[in-house]
DNA sequence: ATGAAAGCGCTAACAG
DNA sequence: CTGTTAGCGCTTTCAT
C-alpha cells in the first residue's frame, strides 16, 4: 500500500515513471485524466518523492539557509520567523545556522554546509563575516542577502542604522536634554560590529552637532542584553560627579535592563531620567519605553521573497531595501527636570 | 581546480571514487599516506561532497528536525539553540519546522517534509498534535523526543510542569497568602494545551489543600506573552470587591506583564501584590521576579543528543527524562501585608 | 500525451 | 589496501 519510490505508483496507475513526475509536479504534456488517475493513486499510497534523489537529479535542494549569530536574540529570531513565513508559503525548508555555536568550527561551517550545496540560498542575519568566509560565499555562487546588517559584496534589506540612531538621539535633544549617555553594544565574538558602530557615531555626532558635549565616561557597553543593561546603569548611577539626565540605549533590551536598574535605586523614569531604546520589542509597551520601532519579521520575509523570486528566475530579483522605522513616544521620556 | 564530483578528485589523485569515498569519511581500508595525498588534494580542490547524493546512497540525510509551534517565544527559541549546540557538535543540520506558520496546511507538512525523508530524527518542542499527526509520525518510524510538553506515544524530556506549579503555588502560600489569583496561558491556537492544564490543575489542587479557595474570577489568561499578562492584570485589578493578595503565573512573560502593570498603577510589588512566575526568563533577575527555573537550552541539547545516539546505532538511546527546576526566590513576593 | 533510458554524485558490496 | 560495479530515486531529453 506505501509507495517507497515513484516505480511503485508508476506500476500502480499503469505509467511509466516520467509520467508520474510530471503529473505530480504539476508539469504540461500529461492527459488532465492520466494526472488525476496518478495523483488520486499517489495520495492514496502516500507516495512523496524522495528529496535526496530530486535533488541530486535538478541540484536544487528546496531548502533556504538562515545563518544567524544567536537564534534566541529578539532581533533574530524575529526575522528567522519572518523567513520562514515567506518560505512556507513556497514549500522550501529553512535550515538553521547558528553561528555562536561554532567555536572554531566556523571555517570547516562554510566549506561543509555552504558548499555541499544543501541550500539553494542564504539569508545572512546581520553579522560580520571574515574574508574568507566572504571569498566561499562568493564562490558558491549561492543567492544571498543580507538582513538587519551589512555583508560587504551582497545586498541587504535592513534599517539605516544611523538614521535610527540620529533619530533617537535628536528625540533627547529635542526634549531638551544635554547631560546624555549611551549604552552600546559591543559584541565581544565579533559576530556583529558594523551595527553598533553606525550607531554609536551616529550618536557622537548628533551630540556633536547639537552643541552638546560628547563624554568618553558616558559610553557604556551593555552587550545588547537585559543584564549588560543593568551592569551599564549600575556604572553610571555609581559613578561620582554629574549625572545623565537622559540615556540612549542601541537596544530596547539593554533600555530596559537601565530603566529596571533605575527602578531598583528609586531614581524616576522619566522624571530623573529619560530613556531612549531601538527596536520595539514586545516589553517595550507594557515598560512604557520611547523607542524607534522596527520590524524584523518583515525584514526576514521580504529577503526570502527576493530570494525565492531570484531561485524562480525572476531577473535582478535580489536588491537593497531600507527597512522603515519609526519613532514611537512612551513614558520613559520627558524634558529634563532640571 | 575545483572538484565538482568525487571523480575530479579522484582523477586527480589517481586513485578510484571509491577511495576517495574512504578516505574522507575516515573510514578503514586505505592507507594512511593515500588517505594524507587525497585529503590534501580534495581540500585543494575544495570539494565537498553533496548531500544530495550521499543522501540517496545512505538513506540518511544528517539533517534533524526541530517542529516547534513558535520560534520567538523565550522557550522555543533556546530550546532549538539547545538542540542546535548538540547537532553542530555531531556535524549534523538543524532545519527548523514552524509550525504557527501553516494554518491549514499542517497537513501538508507532514505528508512532506515528514515522509520525504528529508530529515532524520525530529525533536518536537511542546505542542499537541492531531491524532492523524501522530498516526503519521508513528508511520514513518522516524526517531522522535519531545521537549517541554507530551506527544502522545513518544520520549519526552521535560520538567513535571504539575510538581512546577505546585511549587509556585506552595509558596505563595507559605508566605501567608490566602487570595491567590492565577494567570495562565490557554492557547488559542491550540498548538499546545497540555502544559498550562496541568499547571492549572496543580494551581487548583494546591489551593484546596491548604483549605484555600478557589475562586473562577481569579483565574485569567494571559496568552504567555507580556501583553496577555498586562490584559489579565487590567482585568485583575478592575474587578470591584477584593483583590488578591498574590498571582501565580504560569510564564515569566506573563508575570513581568502583571508586574508592568502594577507598577503603572501603582500597585507595589511585593508590598501590595506577590507575584511568581515560571521560566527564569532574562528578564527575571533584573526585575526580582521570584519564579521557578527551568533550562530549556539543557532540553533541548539532551533531546538531540538521545537522537544522535540512536541514530548511531546505540540500543533504547532514547528515553524519558524529568528536567530539573527550582524556585528562586527573588524580590516579588513577600508575606501579605494584612 | 507517453515511454525509454541516460544520468545526477555518491556509497557499498564484492573482487582482486 | 584498492578498484569495479551496481544501485539509491528522481528528472529529463529524445523518441514515439
Amino acid at each position: 500500500m506505501i509507495a517507497s519510490s515513484i516505480e511503485d505508483v508508476a506500476a500502480a496507475a499503469k505509467v511509466s515513471t516520467a509520467t508520474v513526475s510530471r503529473a505530480i509536479r504539476g508539469l504540461p504534456r500529461v492527459s488532465p485524466q492520466t494526472r488525476e488517475r496518478i495523483l488520486a493513486i499517489a495520495s492514496e499510497m502516500g507516495y512523496v518523492a524522495s528529496s535526496a534523489a530530486s535533488g541530486l537529479a535538478t541540484g536544487r535542494t528546496r531548502t533556504i539557509g538562515v545563518l544567524a549569530p544567536y537564534v534566541s536574540r529578539w532581533f533574530f529570531s524575529r526575522a528567522i520567523e519572518g523567513v520562514d513565513v515567506a518560505l512556507q508559503e513556497n514549500q522550501y525548508n529553512l535550515m538553521l545556522i547558528n553561528l555562536a555555536g561554532y567555536g572554531g568550527g566556523r571555517e570547516r561551517l562554510f566549506e561543509h554546509t555552504m558548499l555541499r550545496k544543501q541550500i539553494d540560498a542564504l539569508v545572512v542575519l546581520c553579522l560580520a563575516l571574515l574574508p574568507s568566509e566572504l571569498e566561499h560565499l562568493h564562490k558558491t555562487e549561492i543567492p544571498l542577502v543580507a538582513v538587519g546588517g551589512p555583508v560587504k559584496g551582497f545586498h541587504q534589506v535592513c534599517i539605516d542604522d544611523y538614521q535610527v540612531a540620529q533619530l533617537a538621539t535628536q528625540h533627547l535633544i529635542d526634549l531638551g536634554h544635554t547631560r546624555i549617555a549611551q549604552v552600546l553594544g559591543e559584541d565581544k565574538n565579533q559576530l556583529n560590529f558594523a551595527v553598533p558602530k553606525l550607531r554609536d557615531k551616529a550618536f557622537e555626532e548628533t551630540l556633536l552637532a547639537a552643541g552638546l558635549q560628547f563624554r568618553k565616561e558616558w559610553e557604556l557597553d551593555g552587550d545588547f542584553t537585559v543584564a549588560g543593561g543593568v551592569r551599564a546603569a549600575e556604572h553610571l548611577f555609581d559613578a561620582p560627579g554629574e549625572r545623565p539626565t537622559a540615556i540612549f540605549c542601541a537596544s530596547d533590551e539593554m533600555a530596559l535592563g537601565v530603566m529596571m536598574e533605575a527602578e531598583r535605586r528609586g531614581i524616576r523614569v522619566p522624571q530623573d531620567l529619560s530613556v531612549v531604546g531601538i527596536d520595539n520589542h514586545e516589553f517595550a509597551a507594557p515598560a512604557g519605553l520611547t523607542t524607534v520601532a522596527q520590524n524584523p519579521v518583515e525584514q526576514g520575509r521580504l529577503a526570502a521573497e527576493m530570494l525565492l523570486n531570484e531561485l524562480s528566475g525572476k531577473a535582478d530579483a535580489v536588491h537593497s531595501v531600507a527597512a522603515p522605522f519609526h519613532l514611537l513616544r512612551r513614558s520613559s521620556t520627558a524634558p529634563p527636570s532640571r
